[in-house]
DNA sequence: ACCCTTCCTTGACTGAGTCAAATGAAGGCG
DNA sequence: CGCCTTCATTTGACTCAGTCAAGGAAGGGT
């Protein structure tokens, strides 16, 4: 595993200090907002006083850069993991935000493949799986599946899954 | 098939112009944006007038009532079709935003079980597939894959897919 | 036809993200 | 070592998608 400044010059970017404190703050916090990540880093004192559009700029650059992975669930602003190039997947909660990893088990990208691909030249399969997370689900056992309950901020940072060997219908 | 009043009546909602109009613009537009529906409707007299929050409520009623799908694409706006209860996916253009229609071979939802949940409680798998429509593909074919070329306003109408029996690896 | 409930409109507002111009720092070169 | 060019960052205004809240209009059961 390089590191972080080694990353940045591989991929021709200057080591500067907002773009450590992001990465930094990305390996403590997986799947986080950039307002989280804003957030974090102020309390943080290392890079405080970086800018909004400053952490927007750096998550651009390290996602450019191949460093940093965006991903967008509906209804959820992006969220930013350092895990990449793995093609995994996600579970994304209804209720909560949260999101954990999934792995993918064969590890190459597209690794699910539409038979009817209408013309499109495909260069990433995506799947999400939405559902209540295990606190969520423990709290509204009995009430509706409702998309709208008092959302909460999660600087979540479970991680860990398995890596299945799986195979599904589509 | 019924049709919409009656769909309408049968979810206990009312049968109002506004809610006939953004079906009927949604039937010869699929996948269309909250603003493009604003736009067609706005263009064919016979509800014109209908307000932005108005076009907001009936899609939030509709897609209660699961007369409606709701699927928000990364960097997209909300998109919205009538084709409901199949669990199929999508192929999204990076470059165009056009979005396609993939029919799911087994047809209950969730169709990808992810070998570890996290002690998520799961209700959907959504899959969507990323890369560049035949048009797009054609211009750029000698260009990067960069994600922000010149990005279009498609209502575009383009819908059939096949109904293929595929087995895929997650 | 009436009246109650549901629906729609208006207009202000929020939150996420972008744009553009000016300032500031990284690090290659002499 | 220090300059200078280039790349980064800050600032602040702005856009776009979507939400909130309150008042007025219309559906449809009786």
């Amino acid at each position: 595993m390089t590191t972080a400044p080694e990353q940045l010059r591989g991929a021709g970017l200057r080591v500067t200090e907002p773009r450590l404190a992001i990465h930094a703050a990305l390996l403590a916090h997986p799947h986080s907002t950039a307002a989280a990540l804003i957030d974090y880093i102020a309390a943080n004192a290392s890079a405080a006083g970086i800018s909004k559009q400053g952490v927007y700029n750096v998550l651009d650059d390290l996602a450019a850069a191949g460093m940093v992975r965006r991903i967008e669930p509906a209804g959820s602003a992006a969220r930013f993991e350092l895990r990449v190039g793995d093609n995994h997947h996600h579970l994304v909660c209804r209720i909560c935000g949260r999101t954990e990893d999934v792995d993918c088990a064969v590890g190459e990208a597209p690794c699910l493949v539409p038979v009817s691909n209408s013309g499109f030249v495909l260069d990433e399969a995506e799947v999400v799986w939405w559902g209540r997370c295990a606190d969520c689900a423990a709290l509204t056992s009995t009430l509706s599946t409702s998309r709208s309950a008092t959302p909460v901020e999660p600087i979540d940072s479970s991680n860990g899954t398995t890596a299945p060997t799986q195979e599904a219908r589509v």
